[in-house]
DNA sequence: AATTCGGGGCA
DNA sequence: TGCCCAGAATT
């Protein structure tokens, strides 16, 4: 169904029926207790492609640390990042610093509520300029995630709703009176409801307007998208210790877990020549501790550990941006959630 | 338009 | 195991 088909007695009824709705029943989330910016735009950051439940663990935590935008803007990156441990794309997290300095040198420390100055802030695409703009400032600015992709294509029984079809419906039915109310009031409807599996169509409060509903295609709508191969791939991990410390090194700023600390990751290199090759003297012989497997959407890891003890008196690492940690000196070292397990099973080796 | 970015929860 | 989640940036 086109966007320019659908009649304004329907946009109308639609709106207020859902409204209602989410008036009875939202959720009671932990940024929904007020319409402060930051506070909105931590959530919207953190709950990119990020359930409800998994943010809530983080979120006042979050504010703790960073009670306001200067704060944050003026922290060092790792206590950012160590925020940030666990919650996964972690350019999110570098992207939440770059915008809270931005905002403080380009915009007087105020977040702007303009939709085009939103969208120039790093980590901020069109779903999340949306999303502060109608939450935050109430402005009337269309914003789709995955929940309203969802609502609006069983609403209109739109098999494959292309990025344009999407953003020409949301902001169509963008409601002028109270915005940011119902840009969430279409995401509950998402969240709670209009699941991708067994939507609960008989409790759902518009669907006597949902399209996919009448023709009974709600299931299929939208059409779901082609699945790829996800490779497995074998990652040999360097574990060198110490004086009851393990060496760990941060990862590229660029791509899988950037700016993270890591164990090394030597190759085909066995663990005491990788020891050698950053200026370490082994003792004694390396061994092997239990493989952990780890999925990440696109990347099946099976991390192989090779433990080599190396001398701490006698030699120094050459390695850049390299750190000893031992048990509970863990300090502001990010950890991803594989490398938690290879550091917590090395030290269960250690007794 | 397709890829690359984490991690967890659930059928 | 497969799927998906309050997506953005890059190509």
């Amino acid at each position: 169904m086109q966007p320019d088909s659908i009649s304004a007695d329907t946009v109308s009824g639609l709106r207020r029926a859902l409204l209602d709705h989410y008036d009875r029943t939202a959720r009671d989330l932990p940024w929904r207790r007020d319409t402060d910016p930051y506070r909105i735009l931590v959530s919207e950051f953190m709950l990119q492609q990020t359930r409800v439940e998994t943010v809530i663990r983080y979120y006042e935590p979050w504010f703790e640390r960073f009670p306001s935008i200067e704060a944050l803007a003026q922290a060092d990156e790792d206590e950012v990042l160590k925020a940030w441990e666990g919650l996964g794309y972690y350019r999110r997290a570098r992207n939440l610093h770059r915008t809270a300095q931005v905002v403080a040198e380009r915009h007087e420390g105020t977040i702007p509520s303009d939709p085009a100055e939103l969208r120039a802030l790093p980590g901020v695409g069109e779903y999340t300029t949306g999303a502060i703009a109608s939450i935050a400032f109430d402005v009337p600015a269309p914003a789709v995630d995955g929940n309203i992709r969802r609502v609006l294509a069983r609403l209109l029984d739109e098999e494959k709703p292309t990025a344009r079809w999407l953003r020409d419906v949301a902001a169509r039915f963008v409601f002028r009176h109270r915005p940011g109310d119902w840009t969430q009031a279409l995401m509950e409807l998402g969240a709670t409801l209009c699941t991708p599996k067994a939507p609960a169509c008989n409790a759902c409060p518009v669907s006597s307007w949902c399209g996919a509903y009448a023709a009974g295609t709600v299931e299929d709508r939208p059409a779901p998208s082609k699945k790829r191969v996800v490779p497995s791939r074998v990652i040999p991990l360097a574990v060198l210790h110490g004086a009851g410390e393990v060496l760990l090194q941060r990862r590229p700023a660029e791509g899988l877990l950037g700016g993270l600390w890591a164990f090394p990751e030597p190759g085909e290199v066995g663990a005491s020549d990788f020891a050698v090759s950053v200026g370490l003297e082994p003792i004694g012989e390396p061994s092997i501790l239990p493989e952990v497997e780890h999925r990440f959407t696109h990347l099946h890891a099976r991390y192989v550990p090779m433990v080599q003890e190396v001398d701490r008196i006698r030699g120094s690492v050459k390695a850049e941006g390299s750190r000893w940690v031992g048990r509970g000196r863990l300090g502001d070292t990010a950890l991803p959630v594989a490398q938690r397990k290879v550091f917590d099973s090395w030290l269960k080796s250690m007794g």
